[in-house]
DNA sequence: TTGCCAGTTCAAGTCGACTTCAAGTCAAGG
DNA sequence: CCTTGACTTGAAGTCGACTTGAACTGGCAA
């Protein structure tokens, strides 16, 4: 199998070379040795990659996704956090389609002021009782992946 | 009106005191006076604080929140940024929405590995793709509010 | 009058996921 | 042979939203 240096696995998987290079620090991903001080990656890191990726759109940290694999680089799914992750997102995704058609409601809503609109104070205090606590924030990330993990 | 101490409306908002001066610094929010150091807060702040939540809520950075009052305190809504965030939390949803089948069905797949399941493949390659980048964590937030802001 | 305790200030620290920087290495092309 | 430029390292910096720490203040009860 072809080796890829650092830069050509940034190329095709879209993450920077700093980034792999954080990655395999966390052991995330790891090289198949060297030429010279260069990393040569197999190309079977794209899929990892992706699987990274994947982890982290699920909203895993590289930590927890560090642990869903087996030292020796296999898959280890733990169905259960599979299971409490999706839980969680369902829990989310209630909350910001709350959210969302608040938002449009109060782009369109036509009361004098939002205070005095019943819908607009019945969202207010759904947000007070902390019942509507943070999602966070999606990255920039620009650059052009380029169709990784051959799939 | 009844005046509130910081730790008054920390209790009633569940916002704690250090989140409050930060939150003063930044202008979100102010005092109506001192008492002696002590900052003195209008019972108004709670609405305010409600308000602020449910911006953060929305994904608004404080910054882009402190942008929705106007200088008199009064609420300024654009109502062009309200619909643009309703759009992305449109997108998010719809990310977040695939994510959660793709991880119901990852930990219920029977395949020998997920890897030769076909619908994991195409999940994979998605993510691999660019098309999920990343949506958030949530924070801890452990306090329990109390119903805050008389709505 | 004293001493407590909740408040005050400003500076610095935290967390996660990276990026940036300075200084150094090395393979290949001219 | 020498330059070039993509790589290497470790340390430090960034961002947002707060938290924490140290040193200090001041109103109120005993």
């Amino acid at each position: 199998m072809q080796t890829l240096d650092i830069g050509e696995v940034a190329r095709r998987s879209g993450v920077s070379a700093s980034a792999l290079r954080y990655y395999e620090q966390k052991g995330l991903i790891a090289s198949v040795g060297r030429s010279g001080l260069r990393r040569l990656f197999d190309a079977g890191v794209l899929e990892r990659l992706a699987l990274v990726a994947l982890g982290q759109a699920a909203g895993f940290s590289l930590d927890e996704i560090a642990q869903m694999f087996a030292p020796d680089g296999r898959l280890r799914i733990d169905r259960r956090a599979l299971t409490a992750k999706a839980d969680e997102l369902d829990r989310t995704l209630r909350r910001l389609a709350a959210i969302r058609d608040g938002l449009r409601h109060a782009a369109e809503c036509r009361a004098a002021s939002h205070l005095e609109c019943p819908t607009f104070r019945r969202i207010l205090s759904a947000a007070a009782s902390g019942a509507m606590d943070t999602p966070r924030r999606r990255r920039p990330r620009s650059p052009g992946p380029a169709e990784a993990a051959g799939a």
